[in-house]
DNA sequence: TTGTAGGCGTTATCAG
DNA sequence: CTGATAACGCCTACAA
């Protein structure tokens, strides 16, 4: 491996020489120039990135803390993640956490141990808690699911507004009991669509019924079996709400399988709007969410964080729109 | 941020004793080993990964090239990487190439450049072509989808065995005319799929015919395109054999689209095994492949190769199944 | 314009 | 068992 002294040899020159010819070329006499550029191809020279990183106590990664990268929303907005970082030369330390926390304060202690410059969290967990971070400001940000006394920037939607557009959708299909199948407890994103469905039957004057609410964590199976606790209970809901795409197309299924039709007995809506949800059968009702758009926008925030510019805003809301399909009718 | 040598201070001892403490505590006597211990708590000490690794000539990164994180297949796969590496105490640098051989190069000089310690390829593409690997072996291995003359580590399907087991099921339904819905032309996976294809066709005593195979690129919406194709075409095929789940599902909506019932009407079979197959109305047919395995076992092929170690095999058949569901059914 | 030299934090070598 | 010291590759005052 051929390293500046080599270079700066094969120049005759210092390798302070080298290494100015090559970040500011405009400092050195032309002929210098010439020559060391001459012996740096020569080499075959490449700057030794963990040496550059080293000494200016930077490394220019981004750890990404992912609940789970097979869901295709989260895997859309990493893509988006990636291409903003690369874009800004930063590099993506991928940490799928399955939502242990154990695993995301492990992950996140690669700022502490120099491995990474920040993280962005798409859970809403600070992994830091514990840290003291007190002088300088905490190298994260918070995307998608936020907490709710967020102490770094964040960039979320309006999930109540989204939850009450979309709830307001079936009411006006005429639904007056309408299911919704929640993500897990204790999230602050479930409690802002419950608080936006909520909303919706509110002002449609229509009481809650805390029993057409069912826990689901997302995936198509969970939305299958919260489906079938919602046909089995008395006062069968019309219309389903499902917190995810996934969860929706898994609710369909089971809807299907009990001999019922999507929608000309019940209908059924999603959130994300994922690929699948064009490709289901009947395609997904849904809220459309820019996925890439919570990857590019965080990654600016953070490196706008980690390199002490803060002119952005901190709080970041992206707009959602209600994408109606074929899966949401009128009540019958 | 406190430095080795704060530790040694606070402890009363020299630096060297406190990275002995820390890396072999068993050859520094046990008062010392206690003073110091007091002391790296006291101090809130972490050892700067940055430093070690500079000393180690290490990073303990590995890049990952990726054509599409959106695939839920590759999203599987990056999962089972991202679980082997950090087991093995390594991390995982995402790279989403969108299949641009320029990225995949670029990516692939964070090696060169000392950012990371070696590549896994998720695609038949050798990023390191240009560069010279004479002396030391290649940095990489390559996964998925490999290449013909591999320079280094490979774990595949045997895809035309899976291919052919997938047709031959076809075949033993009654279908004599089958379509196929391939990958990108030119691409090593899809000629042995291809040829998987054919072998079936052969034993069978069918006549290939070229107008059943048309190119896709994975995606659902190629699928659905594709399907068009077919169904247009004269001597519409009774089964169509798709190279992927997305691809398939596609397909299933163009069929369902044109007013024909699956697998009533038409036989559609997928590959892959992704969560979604088993959704899908009807539920997917396929070939399933061990995603998580790909990931896992490339991971330590690849580290056998980083460390010397190359017990191992290099080049790893992971075995398929065939999934039976309802999405093919006899010859109508 | 160019060269010299110190230091980033750690570990390994070599004495004591 | 422990301490002093020299690297690792690069950048940047400071000096010439």
């Amino acid at each position: 491996m051929s390293n500046i002294r080599k270079v700066a040899e094969l120049a005759g020159v210092s390798v302070a020489t080298v290494s100015r010819t090559l970040k500011s070329p405009d400092i050195v006499s032309p002929r210098t120039r010439a020559r060391v550029l001459a012996a740096v191809s020569e080499a075959d020279y490449k700057p030794n990135l963990m040496a550059v990183q080293f000494r200016s106590r930077r490394t220019r990664n981004l750890v990404v803390l992912v609940p789970t990268i097979s869901n295709t929303f989260f895997a859309r907005v990493i893509g988006g993640i990636q291409q903003a970082a690369q874009q800004q030369g930063y590099s993506v330390l991928l940490c799928n956490t399955l939502g242990r926390e154990d695993a995301e304060r492990g992950y996140a202690s690669m700022v502490t141990t120099r491995q990474a410059d920040g993280v962005i969290q798409l859970r809403a967990y600070n992994p830091f808690a514990a840290d003291a971070y007190a002088d300088t400001a905490l190298p994260m940000v918070n995307a998608c699911e936020v907490l709710d006394s967020p102490p770094c920037p964040t960039v979320k939607l309006d999930n109540r507004a989204a939850a009450r557009t979309l709830t307001e959708h079936l009411i006006d299909l005429g639904h007056r009991r309408i299911g919704m199948i929640k993500g897990p407890r204790r999230s602050p994103l479930t409690r802002d669509r419950v608080a936006g469905y909520c909303d919706a039957l509110e002002a449609a004057g229509i009481a809650l019924d805390e029993r057409l609410l069912c826990p689901g964590d997302f995936t198509p199976h969970s939305g299958f079996n919260a489906a079938g606790m919602l046909l089995a209970c008395d006062g069968r809901p019309s219309a389903i709400f499902c917190e995810s795409d996934e969860m929706a197309i898994g609710a369909i299924k089971r809807v299907k399988q009990a001999g019922l039709s999507v929608p000309g007995d019940i209908s059924v809506a999603g959130f994300d709007d994922i690929t699948f949800a064009s490709f289901s059968d009947p395609p997904l009702t849904t809220i459309a969410q820019p996925a890439e758009a919570f990857g590019r926008q965080a990654v600016s925030l953070l490196i706008d964080t980690l390199e002490g510019r803060c002119e952005s805003p901190r709080h970041v809301i992206l707009p959602f729109e209600l994408v109606v399909r074929g899966s949401t009718g009128s009540k019958p």
